[in-house]
DNA sequence: TGTACATCAGTGAACGCGCGTTCACTGATGTAC
DNA sequence: TGTACATCAGTGAACGCGCGTTCACTGATGTAC
């Protein structure tokens, strides 16, 4: 059933979207090829003719997820909208659109290189652009260490809420404090 | 080939110390029952034994590996010892006897209820750990959000040096910016 | 203390299942004339 | 513009493999006498 170039293309974009989405809910181990080309409308013998692999797919999709979240992230008004936005109950509970950087980290570290390089490039540009939204700009040395301890700030509560998140006020809370205690000590 | 009950109970301890070190290293769903077994010196058979299920033995480890690691928040002298030691290289490499927070956190959500109830118990009480060891005590309402804060990013700065590992100077680089930055603004 | 036997921890073959991947086939596309 | 046919995107059965779990069996343990 051969179809045109554009519906092919469309089709190698869906299956993208599916592994952006997909793997974000239920981790790289936790979805099927199967599943996936469902989710893009196909069945699973026509994956191939899009990937070489399941590892490859697994790349595409963490590029294509930052590349889905710099959208979010141009379009913040600034630092201290866009870190609102991250530490909410809203960012916690919709995982399969959100940063890959709380989903994939501690699944990163066990995939193939070309996945691990997609990934450390994304954690690359989002420290700097956190660097350049801070008071000073980008070339302050200080703000360079500043966005490291609030990337990592942003992460962990987003990750300690989502794994605590069967108690959901104690989640909610661990979101709150967290944002509170940043604003007081960073002033973003 | 029945063995002394005495012999049996050290089995059984064999048996979580594998799931605590292995599920740590490489995730539940990264290692089965037939290898955990193998680590504990026995067949794969002899697990139901033990066990009603890999969800009872998750659940076990998770509880493990926070005990393990209460050891190591005793033996601390200070807040700041322990955090220099929390965002070392030393402790993102040695992911088999790390922190469970940074390890388990991202696939919590998908596991069963006890194994999620034993992990949030095991954040609460870390977060009262670091609480009661800032200036002024767990009893200071603003301690419990800077506690919140501070593990946030203490778990988040080892997840992203971990996950970018394969380009160590950056990878190094985040650990020391993060553990600066905080002891800067939260003065620990 | 010594013997007879019920108990039960551990063994290893076997189960059904879902995984990633392959491949012979189908039939619409798009090119050559 | 119309016909003839090579191409190739997508289908679905099949592959070997490892998973969690079950179970008939083994033989040392530990109890009853």
């Amino acid at each position: 059933v051969k179809v045109t170039k554009e519906k092919s293309a469309e089709h190698h974009e869906a299956i993208i979207a599916a592994g952006a989405k997909l793997y974000r809910e239920r981790g790289f181990d936790g979805v099927g090829v199967v599943e996936i080309m469902k989710a893009a409308g196909l069945t699973h013998g026509a994956f191939y003719g899009h990937f070489a692999s399941k590892d490859a797919l697994c790349a595409a999709s963490v590029k294509r997820a930052f590349d889905d979240r710099r959208v979010a992230l141009n379009s913040a008004h600034d630092l201290s909208a866009y870190i609102d936005a991250y530490m909410s109950v809203t960012h916690r509970d919709k995982v399969g659109t959100g940063c890959p950087v709380a989903t994939f980290a501690s699944q990163i570290g066990r995939q193939a290189r070309p996945v691990q390089k997609q990934f450390t490039q994304g954690v690359s540009s989002f420290l700097e652009w956190i660097a350049s939204h801070l008071a000073g700009g980008a070339t302050k040395p200080q703000n360079t260490r500043t966005a490291a301890a609030i990337l990592s700030a942003m992460v962990g509560s987003v990750l300690l809420a989502r794994s605590t998140s069967s108690d959901k006020p104690f989640s909610d809370q661990i979101l709150t404090d967290s944002r509170a205690a940043i604003a007081a000590k960073f002033g973003v």
